[in-house]
DNA sequence: AGCACGCCGACT
DNA sequence: GTCGGCGTGCTC
């Protein structure tokens, strides 16, 4: 009898059962009744053994797929992503594959239906539509046989249908290769001398696996360096994955690439129905499209033949997944590389402490990219002492004054502070009472244009209260600031200047980015004001003056990574500061003028700093030097997360020789969220090997505690904290 | 994760 | 008297 050992989308470290009475192979999809209910199962492996008893097998109902869904080298990739981050094998496959296709969808092409005109539609005299001009277009357009495409709204379709002019037919799916009509648009862009060899070092070697790092300063032509390596792919009839940070998916980069290739291009963004997104994963599983540019879930897409790799802004967060499986697509797309023997070219202007740790070490190829385009000028830094200063909403006044100079040259300022809202404390005046919220116990923060409270840990508003819930006053205050309290202020000081705000609140209605961006390109006196989200990707030509309001903040925090994160959000930004003909300034303000790490990236560079910080990781012995792993749990009581925790530390205490460094159960960063409290343990350890072996076993008995069940409980393999 | 079973509190 | 709260246990 034949069994088939079933992976199903449950948070379960455990394979399930079942006989198989029909054809089948390894990865295809089936429906298995699972206790009370259907489920859709993936075949993990199929032989005639079971460890269960054998009379209480469930037979499988159906097998979804005639092939399987995964391919060959996608289906590794994944087997070894599940046990590297312990994390269970069905959660993890169907994490990768298509939501359609999770629910059970055929994972085949819709038939494409085509309009054509009916014998009626071909006859009838135009004019009989003129009192519907846009009907008559569409009909004359058919007629021309030049269809236009998306422009015409599909009411206007049906209503010829409606009319018997034109009908819908099935037609096979065009099977055209791209490949037979594959050409590149050369353009005339000169490629300097460090282009030049970062191309030929990369194309001479794109036949195998190997790990490129491509440090080019900003502005430096990363992107045509790509668009080169990309042609050289794209020639030998291969496909190639181009992975970018959540947020970095500009529509001028996108644009360069279509301009460039003849040949069909697939954009994986946040804004694709599911059913677009199968389309997408069906085209680049069959060899249909050329490239697949995407976000961090991108990286599972199945390819014909892929050729490449690249990772842009490869230092960037959002490559974590920070909830549940929490897999970093970077690494991850480097064993991708590794097992498909191709070559992966990771980009950045400041690359993370682990990628040049591994370009010094040799294990990747590194390959820089020194020189600015077109002889821009780096941009004047200075840092500006705030000790006995007056500010306003964060600003003093030697900043104010820099400001009115730049914008009295009708250029444009961008000012940075990385905290949303209007101020991030409201206090009572009289009794010192804090609105707190009650699921995280931390402060609200104060937005005061949507009248509202927000907990920016778990995102719940509230009302903002008129009084003081503890003593009756109505004498309530804000304190601190916010980006909000900044444009506000800064409305004030400079009444006829265009001020834009772009943070998470005022981004997130659909193409209000775009909006802001178009604005800000149309050049003229204008004051930027956001968050992190506008250091990232996007080009302001006339910005001369670039601010950041408050560094303290990010010098003095506990996470070891946040000078890091830090001295690449600093070095990119200042990067952006000015052009060929205008000299850019970036001042810093702080209250720590002489902190070492704001006078390394000021007078010497992000590469120098890097050095330093390395060898300082290597003296604390901290990643990359170490390898974590962080296991967290949570409970609404606050007594079995800290228990439980415990019982790990002591279980590992025993059985890890001294080997193991372990820093907790403590509590989280944030010890309470939606009502839950929460505890950490953080391990870390010089092998990786020796760390993965320990956890295998950990997690064994791990399972069998009957405590565990009361915790919500996850494990994060080299976790970045935020 | 679902889903059922099971045991205690406040309601048409 | 029931409805429903969520604690506990199980899924081949």
């Amino acid at each position: 009898m034949l069994i088939a050992h079933i992976a199903l989308p449950v948070p379960l470290y455990q394979i399930f059962d079942y006989q198989l009475t029909k054809p089948a192979q390894v990865g295809m999809r089936v429906k298995v009744p699972f206790g009370k209910r259907d489920v859709i199962g993936i075949i993990v492996s199929i032989d005639e053994k079971t460890e269960f008893d054998i009379k209480f097998l469930k037979t499988i109902t159906t097998v979804i797929d005639t092939e399987p869904v995964f391919t060959p080298s996608i289906w590794r990739l994944l087997n070894w992503a599940a046990s590297y981050y312990h994390y269970p094998i069905g959660e993890v496959l169907f994490h990768s594959i298509p939501v359609l296709l999770r629910q059970g969808r055929k994972a085949i092409k819709e038939d494409i239906k085509r309009w054509q005109l009916t014998q009626l539609g071909k006859n009838i005299d135009l004019k009989s539509l003129s009192r519907t001009p846009k009907q008559k277009l569409l009909l004359s357009s058919f007629r021309n046989d030049t269809p236009s495409e998306n422009e015409v709204s599909s009411t206007i379709y049906q209503e010829l249908q409606k009319k018997n002019l034109i009908e819908q037919v099935n037609c096979q799916s065009d099977n055209i290769q791209w490949q037979t009509n594959f050409s590149i648009n050369t353009n005339s862009i000169q490629l300097n001398k460090e282009q030049t060899y970062a191309i030929e070092t990369i194309n001479k070697k794109n036949h195998q696996f190997e790990v490129f790092l491509l440090e080019g300063v900003t502005g430096s032509g990363k992107t045509e360096v790509y668009l080169n390596i990309l042609s050289n792919i794209l020639t030998t009839g291969k496909q190639a994955l181009v992975l970018v940070p959540e947020i970095g998916l500009t529509p001028q980069t996108i644009g360069r690439f279509k301009k460039r290739f003849n040949a069909p291009i697939d954009i994986l963004h946040s804004g694709l129905t599911d059913k677009q997104r199968l389309t997408v994963w069906l085209r680049s599983k069959h060899g249909e499209n050329s490239i697949v540019v995407g976000t961090r879930s991108s990286l599972f897409t199945p390819f014909k033949d892929l050729g490449m790799i690249i990772i842009d802004e490869e230092h960037d967060s959002s490559y974590k997944q920070q909830e549940g499986w929490r897999y970093h697509a970077r690494d991850l797309a480097i064993i991708r590389a590794k097992f498909n023997n191709i070559p992966i070219v990771l980009g950045s202007a400041t690359p993370s402490l682990e990628t040049l740790n591994n370009a010094q070490n040799h294990k990747y190829h590194l390959l820089q990219l020194t020189k600015r385009a077109g002889n821009a000028m780096l941009a004047k830094q200075s840092i500006l002492d705030l000790r006995g200063l007056v500010l306003t909403a964060g600003l003093s006044q030697p900043l104010i004054e820099q400001i009115k100079k730049h914008l009295s040259n009708n250029n444009q300022v961008m000012l940075f502070l990385n905290r949303r809202g209007f101020s991030p404390l409201l206090i009572c005046h009289d009794c010192g009472w804090i609105a707190e919220c009650p699921r995280c116990d931390k402060p609200y923060t104060l937005h005061q244009k949507q009248h509202k409270l927000i907990c920016h840990y778990c995102d719940t508003p509230r009302t903002v209260p008129k009084q003081c819930p503890k003593c009756g006053s109505t004498h309530l205050m804000p304190i601190g600031f916010g980006t909000e309290q900044l444009e506000q202020q800064l409305e004030i000081l400079f009444p006829n200047i265009k001020i834009s705000r772009i943070d998470r609140d005022t981004v997130s209605k659909k193409g209000a980015l775009d909006n802001y961006l178009q604005s800000i390109q149309q050049g003229g006196a204008h004051i930027l004001v956001g968050t992190q989200i506008l250091a990232k990707g996007h080009h302001f030509p006339d910005v001369t003056l670039v601010g950041i309001v408050d560094v303290d903040g990010a010098l003095f925090s506990s996470d070891f990574r946040a000078t890091e994160r830090f001295a690449q959000i600093y070095t990119q930004v200042s990067g952006r500061a000015g052009r060929e003909t205008k000299v850019g300034q970036v001042i810093l303000q702080t209250y720590h003028p002489d902190h070492p790490l704001l006078n390394i990236l000021l007078t010497q560079s992000y590469e120098k700093f890097a050095k330093l910080t390395l060898q300082e990781r290597q003296h604390t012995q901290l990643p990359p030097f170490s390898y974590q792993t962080l296991i967290r749990a949570a409970d609404r009581n606050n007594h079995y997360a800290p228990t439980f925790l415990q019982h790990v530390h002591d279980w590992l205490k025993e059985h890890s020789n001294n080997t193991l460094w372990q820093l907790g159960p403590m509590p989280a960063s944030q010890p309470k969220k939606a009502g839950y409290h929460r505890w950490q343990l953080l391990l870390q350890h010089t092998s990786r090997q020796q760390l993965q072996k320990i956890l295998d076993q950990l997690l064994i008995v791990i399972e069998k505690w009957s405590e565990t069940s009361k915790v919500r409980w996850s494990i994060d393999v080299d976790p970045i904290d935020n």
